[in-house]
DNA sequence: TCAACACTTGAACAACTCTGCAACTGTTGT
DNA sequence: ACAACAGTTGCAGAGTTGTTCAAGTGTTGA
């Protein structure tokens, strides 16, 4: 699962066709190169998109709370527990959370509090947000 | 694209089976219950999933150094410009960029400090983490 | 040693995503 | 008005993802 945070489509990337717009009207700022490190980029990737999951998120929410076994948060949530176990794999894998086992149970907590703010902190401003104002039509560039 | 932020699978959640794990040897903590908001929990995750991309994320990064245009930034990254033109209307759609018409050119920025500075602080933090030492393996409940 | 419990894992499937192509909409310069 | 440029959009196909079922792995208490 998660791939190499490169999604579906098709897999081989093309040439670079075209010249690219060089016209008078709008002298090109200079060609900004990626700047930032690809292993993080694909790192951050597939942080996110481990998050990016309205069911793993809420994981992570009741985990902020405390420390929690599989059933536990498969109660709390009303799911089934291979199910959880599942999602929990994709957090481990992006070390978002870890496990530590206590005889027939297995504690998972979350793992590292850098992430933990960043996740937070998304979700108190998702909170914030009303949901946009015209943004909902086709928002930006105001008349 | 990007539906309710609740992936594929089947779609209709099942009926809590079970009366879950409630023997002796394990105490379980009072059920906590979700604590947040349904509708941030998704927004939030809809965001998380919009920058879960390395193409998208490689926009961001590119974009935090000003804005540009479709072509700037097709030419940048040796894409079609269909694609940035896609790449870039899921990230208007989940309110990170924003852009401005200019002539023949429409020129796309970083819309919400707030989330940039999130974006960039996991990309931060991705640079930090050296992949993890043992992780790659099992990880996790240190023997 | 065994049954029961607590999870994990592999496989299958349906649903969703991304990309590129082709066609279309806007702007500008002539 | 027209050609050219800059982007957007609909669509199809290949690929990915999440959920569930069934079967397997550990632990514990009897």
């Amino acid at each position: 699962m998660l791939k190499t945070a490169t999604k579906p489509g098709r897999v081989p990337p093309p040439q670079p066709p075209g010249p690219a717009c060089t016209t008078a009207d709008h002298a090109h700022r200079p060609i900004r190169k990626p700047v930032v490190n690809e292993v993080s980029l694909d790192r951050a990737a597939r942080i996110f998109r481990a998050v990016g999951d309205v069911s793993r998120l809420r994981i992570l929410a009741l985990l902020s709370q405390g420390e929690a076994c599989v059933t536990e948060i498969a109660a709390a949530t009303q799911e089934e527990l291979s199910t959880i176990s599942q999602r929990l794999r994709i957090l481990r894998s992006e070390h978002l959370v870890v496990r530590r086992r206590q005889g027939k149970h297995i504690n998972y907590a979350l793992s590292d509090q850098h992430i933990v703010e960043m996740v937070f902190n998304a979700l108190a401003h998702a909170s914030e947000t009303p949901a946009s104002p015209t943004a909902l039509l086709d928002p930006d560039e105001e008349p």
